[in-house]
RNA sequence: GCGUUCGUAGCUCAGCUGGAUAGAGCGACGGACUUCGAAUCCGUAGGUCGGGGGUUCGACUCCCUCCGGACGCACCA
């Protein structure tokens, strides 16, 4: 598809060139020639507005328009026509080709929709990022999905990415759940109560509240803890090797459930210390410079910021000076091009900074870091606060959407339908949740409606997965014998209705949002299509019977669209993290 | 106060580097199953694109300003 609309591009723009240079205008007016999309597919497939040409032509839209199609009905120009409709030179595309075409993605398979815009280049992607003092909840979710999917989006474009996740597994608020264990917890273990192990910290973590109010001294223990684990002392860094490894454990079972993984993990334990000497280096080099009181510090005047504190004046390090270390050891790990940081919208001055001072530290791939900002997930009620324990676990989430699907199955009597009911239950929750997650620009703050989520109509995950279910389903048929459809051929002539072609359309311009989804960090380009491409199927499916055709041609040839839409749908589900399913 | 960002239908969201009558879903109302899975499809109602200026042949889209919301502005992470 895009290959036919460059190449109509530049026969527009040719015509054009000519018709300027004959009126002595600037031939260089032509770069205005951009292709669009006609509001309706009955005017054409690709327009051309004339409107730049008006005044240095001295002819109305129109007018240009006409001159223009003459000319290209004179010379050679691709498969199609092109008419004057209004101001606008449109194109009527040679639909048997692109329908052709568009078929042929059914025996592409798992390679259609993959580009090589990305080849060649090493990127980087942390998310997630959980601390070990609690499960995971709603906005790791996003952070989850975001993350992960973006990667899937890259690797189709080519690239070749590392994964990371960066776990925050010290600071004074892990010595918190830690102080309440050692007072509440008895060394009982989470085999002990039947809970998963993240959430058995989790509830320590809750339950320094409490603490607080029995021990006013809490909040100066818990520092002191803080210091007995930077000095090493062997029971405080046992009980936090112990508690550690419950909430690691507890996070990974998340993410193998929700399909989640990383190339490698980095521990903030281990590299915290790390950074102090680049900023040494950076002061020898003049990046940085000492203030009055002996802190380290960078002037940020040229971003138009004030001063940003690197080390403070007894040399200990900071949160940034952390970064700045990282950042710089990974790239010795693994020398990337990019890196890609998914952290949400509240850290924006943070990785402004950072991105800075790496440039001002002379790092050639500083100027290619970039921040993936994402907004909150807000609920119905407002905002979701810890201590208000308005929190939506992630577990619990999952745990009753899938409730939800496995009544909704049982409702519709579809249990022995599917294989394993409970196991397809779990997959239609995790379609509800990343789809809903993942239809939102990810810069915005988006509301996560948990009943609109459970919904299966509409513009959900679940909706796309029938039509996927559907597709299956009729393949099925057809490899059993029945219909005509085995005993036809395929014609992609044939294909007429627009109902078709707007398939045939979608199916075309996949690759194309895969590519744009890839060059804007943007699954939500990628959820767009898939939702549009399956309730364009689910009209067909109604309007137009397939395998009980009349005709085996057509029943063949519509069957072969609408395994070309399966691909379409199974590729990009896969890269929303999605899961397919052959029923449900 | 300064900075970043957002403000599109009752609700949740789209709207491609400015271009042809601003689109979906949910909810509301009304239709469609003796036929490939009705977890579906079709129709109706609903918007001065926060207000006001400006640039342009053309602005939801770019610039300015005001109003409103969110988030930042630590030698916390």
């Amino acid at each position: 598809m895009r290959s036919v609309k460059e190449a109509w591009k530049a026969a527009v723009s040719a015509a054009v060139v000519d018709i300027l240079a004959e009126k002595g205008a600037d031939a260089g007016l032509a770069a205005s020639v951009i292709p669009e999309s006609p509001p309706d597919a009955s005017m054409g497939d690709i327009g051309f507005p004339m409107f730049p040409f008006a005044k240095a032509l001295r002819m109305g839209p129109p007018q240009i328009a006409a001159a223009v199609a003459s000319r290209l009905s004179a010379g050679s120009t691709p498969a199609g026509t092109a008419k004057a409709v209004g101001p606008y030179l449109n194109v009527f595309l040679d639909r048997p080709s692109i329908a052709a075409a568009s078929i042929a993605a059914r025996t592409a398979g798992q390679s259609y929709g993959r580009s090589s815009s990305l080849s060649g280049s090493r990127i980087m992607v942390e998310f997630s990022s959980p601390n070990t003092n609690k499960p995971l909840h709603l906005g790791h979710l996003r952070n989850d999905a975001l993350g992960e999917s973006t990667s899937r989006i890259l690797r189709a474009n080519g690239a070749e990415v590392m994964k990371i996740n960066l776990v925050n597994d010290r600071g004074v608020h892990i010595c918190k759940s830690m102080l309440s264990y050692m007072v509440y917890g008895g060394g009982r273990t989470p085999e002990d109560e039947g809970k998963k192990s993240d959430h058995f910290v989790g509830d320590y973590y809750v339950k320094f509240n409490d603490l607080k109010k029995d021990d006013p001294q809490a909040e100066e223990k818990a520092q002191e803890l803080l210091v007995k684990w930077e000095a090493g002392d062997a029971d405080t860094i046992a009980l936090w090797k112990k508690m550690n490894e419950w909430a690691v454990g507890g996070i990974r079972r998340t993410y193998e459930r929700t399909g989640i993984s990383f190339d490698k993990y980095y521990y903030e334990s281990q590299i915290y210390m790390t950074g102090k000497e680049e900023v040494q280096k950076g002061l020898a080099s003049g990046a940085f410079f000492k203030a009055e009181d002996g802190s380290v510090r960078i002037d940020l005047s040229p971003i138009g910021l004030e001063e940003k504190v690197l080390l403070r004046k007894d040399g200990t390090s900071i949160y940034m000076t952390q970064d700045i270390g990282l950042a710089i050891h990974r790239h010795v790990d693994w020398p990337f091009d990019r890196l890609v940081y998914v952290v949400a919208n509240e850290q924006q001055y943070h990785f402004k900074v950072l991105f800075h001072i790496l440039k001002s530290l002379g790092y050639e791939w500083a100027k290619n870091l970039y921040h993936l900002s994402y907004g909150l997930v807000n609920l119905p009620e407002g905002r979701m606060k810890t201590r208000e324990g308005t929190v939506v676990d992630a577990d619990a989430l999952l745990d009753s959407l899938r409730e939800l699907a496995m009544e909704e199955i049982q409702a519709k009597g579809r249990e022995d339908a599917v294989e394993n009911p409970m196991e397809t239950a779990e997959k239609i929750a995790l379609g509800a949740v990343h789809y809903y997650l993942a239809q939102a620009t990810p810069s915005k703050d988006m509301i996560f409606n948990p009943k609109e989520s459970l919904s299966f109509n509409g513009n959900t995950g679940p909706y796309i997965q029938y039509m996927g279910a559907r597709i299956s389903s009729l393949i099925r048929k057809r490899d059993k014998g029945e219909g005509k459809a085995g005993a036809g051929s395929i014609r992609p002539e044939l294909l007429t209705a627009d109902s078709e072609w707007e398939l045939v359309r979608l199916v075309a311009t996949y690759p194309e949002a895969v590519e744009q989804a890839g060059a804007e960090y943007n699954p939500a380009i990628i959820a767009a299509h898939l939702y549009a491409t399956a309730a364009a199927f689910s009209k067909f499916y109604h309007d137009e019977p397939i395998l009980t055709c009349d005709d085996p041609d057509l029943a063949a040839t519509r069957l072969a669209l609408s395994e070309a839409v399966l691909v379409v749908l199974k590729n990009g589900l896969e890269l929303l993290c999605i899961p397919f399913l052959e029923a449900m």
